[in-house]
DNA sequence: GCGCCAATTTAAAACGTTGTAAATTTGCGA
DNA sequence: TCGCAAATTTACAACGTTTTAAATTGGCGC
C-alpha cells in the first residue's frame, strides 16, 4: 500500500524555476576545469593560478552562481545562521522592530542569515540557548534582557558559543553586550526633574530580576541622594505591566497626599500611562508634575502635552550587535566585545 | 562482503554531552539496523514493522535525536524555512514584532524556521524575492503591503512559489492572503464620526499605491456619500510621513476657514499628531473635533484624551498567514486560503 | 633530453539524509 | 519439505560542497 500521497505536495522543487540551480558542476563543465578546482578558485585558495581563479569568477558571476547553503552546511558544519531569541514581551510597543532591523542591516553582505527563535518553552529560556547550541543551529546567537547572572549567559560561556547580549551581566567572566547607559539615563532624568523643582520623584522599574533595573536604580538613587529630596520606587508595578495597570496604580497615587510630581519613565508606554492617571484628577504635565522618560521611537516628542524624552537607538544597537557577532565568530579578537551606548538627550543639561 | 560487525552494544552509544551529535548512525548502531531502516521508522514510511517503528522512536527519543537540517535539505530540496520579507516601513511604530510573534506562533512545533529577509535592493523589492525563488532559499514566503498589481505576487504566481500576503491584490487569479476589512473599518470609523455630529471628516490615508489604500477611501467614501457631508482628503501626506510632517500638515489644516472635524486615522501614529496639532490651535478632543483610529497596539485606549479606536490584531494575523502557508505548502487545498479579518470595535455601532 | 622540485590541478572520500532497487526474512498453503 | 508472495530490511547512490591526498604539469639546471 503506498503511502497517502500528499495531494498537490506545492512541488516547486522538482518543477519548473526550483531545478537546475548552477551549481560547482556547472561551472567545471563551463570551463572544463575540475569541481575542486573550481571550488578553491572560488574561495580563492592560494594554489590556484590566477588565471584560473579570474575565469571561474567571471563564469560564476555570469551564470549567478551562489553556493548551496545546505552543503556548505553540511561539510562544513557552519550554519552561516545568527539566531535572535524573540523576546516574550517583544510584542509590546516598547521592543519595535528596530533591533531586528539593525542586525539585519549588519548582516548584509555577509553570507549570515537572520533566524528568528521564539521561546519554544514558556518561561524556561535557557532551552532555547540549550537546542540551539546541542543541535548545532546556529553560528552565533543574539538575545536581550539579561539578568546578572543570567542562565543563557553562563551555558554560552561555559559552551564558548559565540553571542552577544543587549544588556551586561555580573560575571566575572567578560563577554560581548552591547548596552545602553541605564544608569546616565536615569541619573540625567532624575536630577532634570529636580532642577524643575520637583520634590518627590518617581521611578518605575523593569522587573527587578533584569541587570539593568539595577543600573536605573542606581543612576536614580545618585540623583535623588544627591539633592537629598524624598523619592519613591513602586513595587506593584514595572514596566511591564499592562498599560492599564499601570495607569491604574498611578490614579492610586495621584490622589495621595504624598503624591509623586515627577517621573522617570523607561518607557513610551508607562509616561503614556502617567499622563492619562494624572489627567484623571486634573493634574497638569508642565503645571502639577514633570516626566522625563526613555523613548525608543520617535513618537514622544509629537504628542501632546509635551514629554521630555530621552532617545534610545534601537536600530543603532541591532547593527552594533550584529557587527560584534561577526567579529566573534570570524575570532576576530581586535574589535571591541563590549560598548555602552550613551544616552542621547534632546537639550544639554542645564 | 561481510560487513565488520559491531555488537548491538549498549556502551557504543555515546550517552554523554558535547562533541558527536547523535545521526541516524548512531541508532543505528544501536538498534543494530540500517541507517534507511531506521530513517523509514523515524519517516513512520508504512512498510516498517511497528515493533522496530517503535523501538527506534524510543532510542531516537532517549538519545535526543533531531534529522540534521542541512543533510534533509540537501537531499530533498525542502529547505524548512519560512522567509518574512522585512518591511523598511517596519522599523516604524505601526508595525511592531507583533505580526512576526504570530508567524512564529503557527510555526512551533513545525520543522519550518522563519527567516527574516531585509530588502537587500533599496526600492525593488521584487528582487528579493526573485533571489529567494532562485537560490532556493525558503519553501515559502510572507509579506506585508501589497499593491493591486504587486508585481512580486505576479513572479510569485507564475513560479508557483508558496506565499501568503498581509494584503489583497487586484489579480484575476487568487492567492492566499489575510487581509483586514479596511472598507469596513473606514466605513464605520466614518459613521462614527459623522453620528456626532462632524460635518467635514477627513481620511489619512497610506501611499495610494498600495491596495488598502482603495478599501479605506471606499470605506470612507460611501460613508460620507450616504451622509452627503462634505470631505477632505490630503494628498500631501500620508500614514507612512514622519510624524511631524503630518502634525505640521495638521496644524495648518487646523486654522483653515474650512477645517476638518473628524479625523478618520488608519494607525497610532497619525492619531497622536492630529491631537497634537489641533491642541496647538486650542481644539480639544471632543469638543471641536473627534477622531476614530485603527490601532495595532493597545496603547491608544490608554492616552488621555480618549481617543476611539478600533482594534486589528496583528499577532492573529501573523497566526493566521503562518497556518495558511503551512496548509499552502504542503498542498493542502481544504484550508481556506483567504481571510478577511473583521473589525473589532470597542462598542457597537449605536 | 633528464631529473626534480614547485606550482597547479585533480580524483576520491566524506558530511547526514532520503529514494531506488534489490535482498532478505517470514508466513502459509500445497 | 518446498515454493512463492508478502512483509520487512538492506545496500548503494545520490544531493553539492569541502578536505585530503595524490596526480599532473611546468620550469630550470644540468
Amino acid at each position: 500500500m503506498s503511502r497517502i500521497e500528499k495531494p498537490a505536495d506545492s512541488d516547486f522543487a522538482r518543477t519548473a524555476s526550483g531545478a537546475g540551480k548552477p551549481t560547482l558542476k556547472t561551472i567545471a563543465e563551463m570551463t572544463g576545469l575540475a569541481v575542486t578546482t573550481v571550488s578553491r578558485a572560488l574561495g580563492n585558495a592560494p594554489q590556484i593560478s590566477e588565471a584560473t581563479r579570474r575565469r571561474v569568477h567571471e563564469v560564476a558571476a555570469e551564470i549567478g552562481y551562489l553556493p548551496d547553503r545546505a552543503a556548505q552546511r553540511l561539510k562544513t558544519g557552519r550554519t552561516n545562521v545568527i539566531s535572535v531569541l524573540l523576546d516574550p514581551h517583544g510584542e509590546l510597543l516598547e521592543y519595535g522592530t528596530s533591533l531586528m532591523h539593525g542586525i539585519a542591516q549588519s548582516l548584509v553582505g555577509t553570507p549570515y542569515h537572520l533566524v528568528v527563535t521564539p521561546n519554544f518553552i514558556e518561561g524556561s529560556n535557557v532551552d532555547s540557548v540549550q537546542h540551539i547550541i546541542r543541535n548545532g543551529m546556529a553560528d552565533g546567537m543574539i538575545f536581550s534582557r539579561t539578568e546578572p547572572f543570567d542562565p543563557r549567559v553562563r551555558l554560552l560561556l561555559e559552551k564558548g558559543f559565540p553571542f552577544v547580549t543587549h544588556g551586561r551581566t555580573e560575571f566575572s567572566t567578560p563577554h560581548p553586550y552591547v548596552d545602553y547607559d541605564n544608569f546616565a539615563f536615569a541619573y540625567e532624568a532624575t536630577k532634570r526633574l529636580i532642577i524643575r523643582g520637583r520634590r518627590r520623584p518617581m521611578l518605575i522599574l523593569p522587573p527587578r530580576r533584569m541587570t539593568f533595573s539595577q543600573h536605573l536604580l542606581h543612576g536614580f538613587m545618585t540623583a535623588v541622594r544627591e539633592a537629598g529630596v524624598p523619592y519613591e520606587i513602586p513595587e506593584e508595578i514595572n514596566l511591564d505591566c499592562p498599560v492599564d495597570q499601570i495607569r491604574d496604580y498611578m490614579s492610586r497615587r495621584a490622589v495621595a497626599a504624598d503624591r509623586p510630581d515627577g517621573f522617570a519613565c523607561g518607557g513610551e508606554v508607562s509616561a503614556l500611562a502617567t499622563i492619562t492617571a494624572m489627567a484623571e484628577h486634573g493634574l497638569t504635565l508642565g503645571v502639577e508634575y514633570d516626566i522625563v522618560a526613555k523613548q525608543t521611537s520617535r513618537l514622544l516628542p509629537n504628542i501632546q502635552p509635551r514629554v521630555e524624552s530621552i532617545y534610545e537607538d534601537l536600530t543603532e544597537t541591532g547593527r552594533l550587535m550584529g557587527r560584534i557577532l561577526l567579529a566573534r565568530i570570524n575570532g576576530d579578537e581586535t574589535t571591541d566585545l563590549q560598548m555602552l551606548l550613551q544616552p542621547q538627550f534632546s537639550f544639554p543639561t542645564p
